[in-house]
DNA sequence: TGTACATCAGTGAACGCGCGTTCACTGATGTAC
DNA sequence: TGTACATCAGTGAACGCGCGTTCACTGATGTAC
């Protein structure tokens, strides 16, 4: 019962997204490339008609990681608006994106990833700056419109909504849901807001 | 050349110690039997005089954290002064506690600790939920000082103090101590208590 | 339109390494008499 | 004080499992002529 024959990219594709998915539950070396075959409907040896090994696979995933980070920023900043509302906004997606995808915060806090390896270490630094520096830009465009007070770090800022998310995801997480991360957002939010709002409360 | 024989007591704590440690650049399943003994000066089957299994050690790791945790909130408590100071002095205390100990947000976060094992996911969900809800009794009691504003919650206060940490702790992880952990968490204090403080500034 | 061939994604058996764990044995220490 | 014995933390060899990876082989698809 071989599978059906797929072109490389669109391998790759299914196999660094069943990897991601699969990361949610499982730790990366708790995660076998048998496992991410099955997931595909493919036999373990046939990964390596697309991968040269495990190493590359997870590289692939902190890609797509990398991207849709990215995008979300991108998302928001198309709809436009007040640019305290587009942070509260990304603020929300990043919830969101963080309950469809439990592997996030895991894949990038634990060093399961980074240990033993510079290269992909600076990776996933690279992958969090960038995705901060791109926050703290929306922040200080903020500060230029005058819509964001202009005496606090816009970095700090842009820290602070990932600590938002953060904590609150590994809650949710470990109590398998019983941890209502949307709320907790959405009060830390209120709390943020109050102290980057221009106009005083 | 046979190591000096200790009391299984000693041992516990040595090995459970050296764990600790050494999960601050490996993780769980990089972490060795043998990689352990070697740091506490044994061989690998000795560890099995005094744990069951590999299991039992990491037990024996997230007792320790767990214990720590809550020494930090008592050290505060017993320092005394105003509360909104307080959680500023245990902030500053967990941001050292992390930096001595880079260990302790990768095995909360990541699921090498948890998957698969339900009842240590909800230990190390315990272990969280004690120490968040010292910190909200924290700010709890501030309030009722009128020292904290009293229309925010006390939880998302606690949470937003480990966000703090958090994102600031995997960032200095990841670029080996080249991001400033110290100074983000003074920031970003600075912006939380202009929203905590009940003296408008 | 038909035939020969190159390409390449699939298969499954086999290998080898690492690591957790077991087991029989050692030898120092403390206790009973 | 001396002797016999139980206890127990140490050792190192061996085991067995899981998993990443390799390799020879298959068979469908697309291209050249």
């Amino acid at each position: 019962m071989a599978a059906e024959k797929l072109d490389t990219e669109i391998r790759q594709d299914q196999i660094a997204e069943a990897a991601l998915e699969m990361l949610g539950t499982r730790g990366v070396s708790e995660l076998s490339m048998a496992d991410i075959a099955r997931r595909v409907g493919l036999v373990p040896s046939a990964i390596y008609r697309h991968f040269r090994g495990k190493d590359e696979v997870f590289d692939a995933v902190l890609e797509l990681i990398g991207q849709r980070l990215l995008s979300n920023v991108q998302a928001v900043r198309a709809e436009g608006g007040n640019h305290l509302d587009r942070l509260r906004r990304l603020l929300m997606r990043h919830v969101c994106f963080v309950r469809e995808n439990r592997a996030i915060p895991r894949i990038i806090l634990s060093n399961e990833m980074t240990s033993g390896n510079p290269a992909r270490k600076a990776k996933v630094y690279g992958i969090i700056r960038a995705y901060l520096d791109r926050v703290a830009e929306m922040a200080r465009e903020g500060q230029q419109e005058g819509e964001i007070r202009s005496d606090v770090d816009a970095e700090t800022i842009a820290l602070l909504l990932l600590g938002i998310v953060q904590p609150g995801a590994v809650l949710w997480h470990l109590s398998d849901g019983g941890f209502d991360v949307t709320k907790h957002a959405e009060r830390a939010w209120r709390l943020l807001r109050a102290a980057l709002d221009v106009t005083e409360t």
